[in-house]
DNA sequence: TGATGTCTGATTGTCAGACAATCTGACATA
DNA sequence: TATGTCAGATTGTCTGACAATCAGACATCA
């Protein structure tokens, strides 16, 4: 937003970046990578110390972290017994898929009142997961489809342009991948989505926005089974 | 919920409740007492060691308070520079107005399909509002009337069912909560929106949810703007 | 004069070590 | 079978400490 105007304190280095990251930051991202890449199975304790060793960070420092993933959902704290991985429960599959569903259309439905920006973005990380999927077949690995088709979703929310809608779809969709990373190992299904996907923008660039919500129902209803369904299979 | 039907682990204590609050739990709660009182203006830093001797707790307890409190959007942050009571900018404002607005229609839309304890816990929260407002004049606290009034906007996300949405919504009042603490004092508006709760339900109970919606965004636009005027008068 | 380098005190970020409270599980006991 | 007891493990919390960073005052130099 036009800060540019100012003379005498426009910085000439607004393309400058640094990295400000803490030790907590670090490890709490390591864990997270860690979880959605399904190293750690759901269930499994986190103890602070065997962390803190491994990571070479002092116990207060793991503390921190942990605490911020229960926050996130990621973890679930039992007082005086420790953090472990979230166990996926249906009802609360079925609660995040609701609660997406809201967020979602609330960015379908200010479509045309979206600024261009969000719109080109929709269109973008269309493209971009019809990219992943289109080499698919072993090539784009699946976890990489997993996070297009997710942001693929979080642009749908951005239409909206609250970032305060935006982190709240962020954390539901964190929950979501926790589930997959649970339920899958090796297996993927996201070729069938694709085609809904590009139907989904197509209506939306119709401007026909209550026939996308409509599509966007049977979407997400489709993969609210979809999710289930796998995640009955082992149990 | 029909859990007393089990004979074997039925337990007969199932009305039994032992509050388990840790330390951190009970610093966080003073401290959001204090922030939404508005006994700390936006702005004041809370210096770790100073709170660690108030309290009489130790600093790394007053950190693991601080930072949830941080995560809520109560305290910002600022990296090697400490936490302070967040100072509230019409921007985030308005974006926490936008947010909620999808989250309350949310549940307004879902009305009909709601189950009936929700819909009463709405007709509760009006009564609770409206005697508040009612014993007006210097009765009831303008901090009790806030309270009542917010509750019944979060009774409204409740009809969607969403422990997620719900937990969203009270997030986002609890920042407007925050703004409304540094803006009053002694102030208070609140007689002019009972009159417009009330013809909510009375829309709902009606049926007509898109009624119910238009006279909602009416609503809140309006609380919006009060809420920005005030903000905008001290400045 | 104005920009830069340096010092000092304060505060945070992180660490190490410790202790009491609590949980788990096994075992002993009545 | 139900209860009491114990040892080990883990968390919750405390104490004390140190390096890194920051803000402000001051000195230095072109």
């Amino acid at each position: 937003m036009g800060r540019t105007m100012n003379a005498s304190p426009a910085d000439p280095f607004a393309s400058l970046h640094l990295e400000h990251s803490s030790t907590v930051d670090r490890v709490a991202e390591e864990l997270r990578r860690a979880i959605f890449e399904g190293e750690l199975e759901s269930g499994t304790p986190l103890r602070e110390v065997a962390l803190a060793g491994s990571l070479q960070v002092s116990r207060p420092t793991v503390r921190e972290a942990l605490g911020a993933l229960v926050a996130e959902g990621l973890l679930t704290r039992e007082p005086n017994r420790g953090v472990s991985v979230t166990t996926p429960d249906p009802e609360s599959i079925h609660d995040v898929c609701r609660a997406r569903f809201v967020l979602e259309i609330a960015g379908v439905r200010s479509w045309n009142d979206a600024p261009e920006p969000s719109r080109q973005a929709v269109r973008d990380a269309l493209a971009e997961f019809a990219a992943a999927a289109g080499t698919s077949g072993g090539g784009a690995s699946y976890q990489t489809l997993n996070e297009r088709h997710l942001a693929f979703h979080l642009s749908l929310v951005g239409l909206a342009g609250s970032p305060r809608l935006q982190a709240m779809a962020e954390t539901l969709y964190a929950e979501l991948r926790l589930a997959l990373a649970q339920v899958d190992r090796a297996r993927q299904n996201a070729p069938d989505q694709a085609g809904s996907h590009t139907l989904l923008v197509r209506l939306l660039e119709s401007g026909d926005v209550e026939a996308t919500v409509a599509e966007l129902e049977r979407h997400l209803a489709g993969a609210e089974v979809a999710i289930l369904e796998r995640l009955a299979l082992p149990g």
